[in-house]
DNA sequence: CCTTTTGGCTAATGGTATTAGCCAAGCCGC
DNA sequence: GCGGCTTGGCTAATACCATTAGCCAAAAGG
């Protein structure tokens, strides 16, 4: 390796790309040394820690996805951008599963920069919500529904866990719209109601 | 040790506990043996290896959620079944959160025996669902939609993704039987109308 | 009671991250 | 242009990890 051609900036590139190509779980300080072209300790020039890499990765995921879902959301509202901000988290997890996988991990309470990139992913479906004239626990329950939705979907995806052949585009489209239907339907109330109902059951 | 009292299921089983406690991350073929009071190579004369280990506490991890989910079925359907279900499997996330982190892992297609456990657990989701009435495609992804809300919520709050403070159970209460509204509500062909017209704009 | 099986063990291999410490290339002030 | 400092490679070493080979004694069974 050339002496000064490589930075941290470039050193976390090659890790986005071997994770997205490999997987996480097989992105290795050996191999992405390798790739780079220098051996293993020199990382540490540039990177911390595995640790810290895994963060930086966690970053990008988050921001990246972000990006997308602000961009899908931009003069779209209601039904329209729900389904737009859904359909764009969801592709940038398949076109970045390791990058995805990294950005899934839980932010450390202790730092602010991760936390905050998280939060602001969120925050992206709570504007989406709005529309729906949601305040107060309502509002939050459906943010955490959402978010909910679109992971779990996601991740089950990225799992191979739908093993049929039906179109994953559409599944999702009708989870979301499905939802959707249901909060506009005066759904919040009524499950609301439904859930005292059960509680006072069990 | 002494000899004779250490069988494969029990090995299985301290290590179920061990991941329990520790994260499944933390379940290393080390601190196993030191748990048992043995040296790590003579966990192999029990198990194959750590492939295998992780598998058996999947299959262990599928079993205790079909067990919880089904016993959570019996004598109830509809949205109460629905959220029976959710709620077992929630319940069982949350108290064995390393055998749940070990039951996400997809299974391998050609083991028979893991991918008909995994199976199962749908199994419960669709025979809840055809309370709706939903058939042909769209009991398809209602399923998907039941095991993706699910898994994300459960998963999520694993994690620690939910931040705030509002009740958890709720939260997935209101999720589910806001779902379970819009599926009522002729959600589904609301759902597919709204998507075709998405697809022709996009 | 002797033999076989079993389930521990130690030793060794090759993988992982990480630290310490060396050394030369390149940059910066003079 | 030259000398010193910083930088970013390197090798060597440490401390983990899983896993295999091969040993040996305890238990089991004829």
């Amino acid at each position: 390796m050339a002496r000064g051609t490589l930075n941290a900036a470039a050193v976390v590139d090659a890790a986005a790309e071997l994770c997205d190509d490999c997987g996480l779980s097989q992105l290795t300080l050996a191999r992405l040394a390798n790739e780079l072209g220098i051996k293993p300790p020199s990382l540490h020039k540039h990177i911390e820690c595995l640790g810290t890499l895994h963060r930086e990765l966690a970053l990008r995921g988050l921001r990246e996805a972000n990006r997308r879902m602000t961009r899908a959301a931009i003069g779209r509202s209601g039904d329209d951008a729900l389904l737009a901000v859904a359909r764009a988290y969801r592709e940038f997890a398949s076109e970045h599963p390791g990058l995805y996988a990294a950005s899934l991990r839980a932010p450390e309470a202790k730092d602010a920069e991760w936390t905050r990139a998280a939060a602001e992913v969120v925050g992206i479906a709570v504007a989406v919500l709005e529309a729906y004239g949601l305040t107060g626990n309502d509002a939050l329950h459906a943010t955490r529904a959402v978010r909910a939705i679109i992971h779990g979907f996601v991740s089950l995806e990225a799992a191979g866990g739908f093993g049929s052949t039906l179109k994953l585009e559409e599944s999702l489209d009708h989870l979301v719209l499905t939802f959707a239907h249901g909060l506009r339907a005066d759904g919040v109330s009524a499950a609301a109601k439904a859930a005292r109902l059960r509680k006072r059951n069990s």
